[in-house]
DNA sequence: CTGAAAGCGCTTACAG
DNA sequence: CTGAAAGCGCTTACAG
């Protein structure tokens, strides 16, 4: 492999030179640095990023923790996320972790410890102010995305004003017994994302005089369409008067909600209403109504922050506030309708 | 962050003596191996890959070259993966990259050819004589997980055999008008995954004197459930006689397929059988008759078989031959049935 | 604007 | 079994 003295004795000048040259990093001739470009490429030459990284501390590498990579909503932002780092020469470094567990602890103590990335990108995982102070420790930046940390940025759409948009959509058509199929944690961790949503269906259902203990009947389910499935056949199974719509948590639950009204012979929308949140890929094809965001690009905007942070200079200045909301949109389509009198 | 000299001063020992007895290379007394231990774990001393790797060359670093994140096998793959490196001390590095373009040789000329990995898992994707002799330049292993490679360890099921059986049982079932939505590519390229499924498919038909051209049905479409979900309105929507039966190259089309026969009133398996490949864990929930693999567990298998490349002796030593066909399994549901009289 | 020298933090022959 | 020294391949003050 070609290392930077045989570009410098091609070129004929010193290593200080052709770093100088390469790295764009101090005074070089014009005439001198594009022949020592030249030279670099004609033998093919890459700096080594160990022997870079040992001096300046930099690793062009950024790690990704992540709870699934399985799940449409994870697979995009890591799909956007990659992209955009590729395309500013950074190297991605994937921590696909359960959310809690000794392989997590190993993450942080370990290989994040290793100081191999400059900054962490943690999606759809809190951060505790033990693994805040470790990354804090090697100087490794963060960002949230989704998930939340003390004093991160953090990349996320408003999950509360999202949960309440979408009740408030049956709530328009005049759907009274209403449900919500809430993610598996939603009453417990009232931050996490789907604790969000499920508050803001309360609070549309409550600003409508529908308080819950009510009508309204909320439970929760895995966020996965198996997970929707089997919570809607009880819901809709069992007997009694039946909701006239359901939110769902995400998308992949609405679809198991729709899965699961066939099995039992329940028309939507001429019996039950059914509305998502994600804008899943499939939302199309399965006529979905739901609340349309970005996951891809919200891993694209975490890596502008990311670079912002580690002081890229090339990266476009005027990004949204990161405490601003990041847009959504109501997509409605044939799942959804007025309750049948 | 201390560095190597700290713990040899605590251990009261040279630099050297440290090393030897953190990485387990050369002979260290056992009672200095401990006091050195003790001193690093004290102070909380992690080596410096950049610096280790530098006079190594090994960078404890895997990289994932992988067309898709979103995908149920690719996900699975990927988890399989991460899962065995991070349990090995690697870290994963991702390239997620589409088959072909300007990003996929930008990987292979510069982020490959950086060094920074010892070796690369290929899902996926087929490695051509430059892309291998580029690693080979830089002594990186290579094994290929689906996709192929000239000389190169190959994880896979026996895709050819997986479409053959899986028209064998609609044939068993006695069905003789039995279509096949094939993937993308498939007949242009006979050696991937849905071009060998196709060719197994077929060879099965003819085996039974059912020569395509005459009432076999073979078209391609997306590997997505959305691809077969408008292949199949397009199949079975068409005036004249229907196949009573379609084998789906992977399971995310059979549950396309599903959808539009739901959308045709065709009932299945009534009217109609439908059977997929791959085992997807919504499978079970859409009673699809499917024949399944374990992708995680073949990201494991690549993980153990690049590992043993790399020399790492603790590698349980008998593995599978990376020649021989991964196990497959048929799981009938309730998707397939003897077709109506 | 350029070069010689030091040093980043390790590991590895080489002596002893 | 242990230590002193060299060196991996870069970048960065520091002189000039």
């Amino acid at each position: 492999m070609p290392a930077i003295g045989d570009v410098a004795r091609l070129a004929g000048v010193s290593k200080s030179t052709a770093s100088r040259a390469l790295t764009g990093r101090g005074y070089v001739a014009e005439e001198t640095r594009s022949r020592v470009e030249r030279a670099a490429s004609e033998i093919g030459y890459i700096a080594s990023p160990a022997a870079a990284s040992l001096v300046t501390g930099r690793t062009k590498n950024v790690g990704v923790v992540i709870p699934f990579v399985n799940g449409w909503f994870f697979g995009e932002v890591l799909e956007g996320i990659e992209r955009a780092l590729l395309a500013a020469g950074y190297d991605l470094t994937l921590y696909n972790v359960a959310p809690s567990g000794p392989e997590r602890a190993r993450v942080f103590d370990f290989f994040l410890a290793r100081a191999r990335v400059d900054a962490v990108i943690a999606v759809g995982v809190d951060l505790d102010g033990g693994e805040l102070a470790k990354l804090d420790r090697r100087d490794t930046s963060v960002v949230c995305l989704g998930g939340r940390a003390a004093g991160v940025a953090r990349i996320s759409v408003d999950d509360r004003a999202v949960g309440q948009l979408a009740a408030e959509h049956l709530l328009h058509l005049g759907h009274t017994r209403i449900a919500h199929l809430a993610g598996a944690g939603a009453a417990a961790r009232p931050l996490s994302v789907q604790g969000e949503r499920r508050h803001g269906f309360l609070d549309a259902l409550a600003a409508a005089g529908l308080a819950p203990g009510g009508r309204a009947d909320v439970s929760e389910c895995a966020m996965t369409m198996p997970g929707g499935y089997v919570a809607a056949l009880q819901l809709l199974g069992r007997p009694g008067p039946r909701p006239t719509a359901v939110v769902a948590t995400c998308d992949e639950v609405a679809f198991g909600i729709l899965r699961a009204a066939e099995r039992l012979g329940i028309s939507v929308p001429g019996d039950l209403s059914v509305i998502g949140i994600d804008g899943h890929e499939y939302a199309e094809m399965f006529g979905l109504t739901t609340i349309e965001q970005d996951p891809a690009d919200q891993g694209r905007l975490a890596v502008d922050v990311v670079l912002r942070l580690l002081g890229e200079a090339s990266v476009p200045d005027p990004l949204p506030d990161s405490g601003a909301p990041l847009p959504t949109r109501l997509v409605v389509r044939a799942s959804t309708a007025r309750p049948a009198r």
